[in-house]
DNA sequence: TTTACTGGATTATGATATAACATTGATATA
DNA sequence: TATATCAATGTTATATCATAATCCAGTAAA
């Protein structure tokens, strides 16, 4: 797991629970989730998770699913500029694109290969994929096994 | 312009009100910046900005930035399924990656054949690029002529 | 005319996010 | 020690974005 390698020192303290609830969690988490959990540890605003998310942002260790306005960690082993994610519409699994996945640096290269062509100098860049799911696509081809 | 060749004849009377406010602005609009415009006509809800713009969500002529709230009309001749948009954090400016910069397909595709390799049924994408456009990157480089 | 349907209006409320300012605690340094 | 400084945190209030729920008007079958 690419949470392991991260370096917990850096984090400070609302940071850190903030991690932690994450990681508990399965799926991406709403800013107002976060707080639910972290009010067990005294935490009360908005603005206290806000603001440990920014810093966890910043740090390459949390990416904004700006569709969902949710919040997952990253499953890389390093920051990196470009995000890529998978959303199901069905069940609402969220999943990063890995780079263990051979074809996805491919991607990257293109979309930095484009974009400098244009003379924009990229700093970060998220991908958000809509669909189906493996799993909910077989769910459904149960129920109508004819082709679409 | 794109916006030409669209059939307006297929859009209600307030999709065609919103579509004429973003047509004016130059650059993506909040909805309760199409409120304000829509006011002299007589709208007066938020629900209705926001219907309007999802049925022309859904008929492929303004899509939505999700990292800025904001609403644009589309810039292509037809639907497509991958969105792709420079943001500069700088000025604002934001723009749709068109087809007829030449490199653009090769990213679809390339999307396209690593989102089949893992089962997903991609529906729609969106790929928001945030970074320093071109026109702000001159003004820098004319304070600071080093390298970064 | 009745029915059904689509689009539209209205009202209220929910969900997401930030501004602005006060407090704390650690560290530096005079 | 006193005190300046700074980063993190806490607190209150408010701004911004979006939808639920319900009713109404026009229109096109039946
Ligand atoms: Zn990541
Ligand atoms: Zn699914
Ligand atoms: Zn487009
Ligand atoms: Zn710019």
């Amino acid at each position: 797991m690419a949470h392991d390698n991260i370096d917990l020192s850096t984090l400070t303290r609302n940071e850190l629970l903030v991690f932690e609830a994450l990681k508990e969690s399965d799926s991406p988490m709403k800013a107002y989730d976060v707080l639910d959990v972290l009010k067990s540890h005294g935490v009360r605003a908005p603005m206290t998770v806000y603001r440990a998310l920014e810093g966890l942002e910043e740090k390459g260790i949390v990416h904004k699913l700006d569709a969902l306005n949710a919040f997952v960690l990253c499953s890389h082993d390093r920051p990196h500029q470009v995000q890529s994610f998978l959303v199901c519409s069905e069940c609402g699994m969220v999943q990063e694109i890995s780079p263990e996945l051979r074809e996805a640096p491919q991607v990257e290269d293109k979309i930095l290969g484009v974009v400098r062509a244009t003379g924009f100098q990229m700093r970060e860049a998220r991908l958000e994929m809509k669909g189906i799911c493996q799993k909910c696509t077989g769910k459904q081809s149960a129920h109508n096994t004819a082709a679409e």
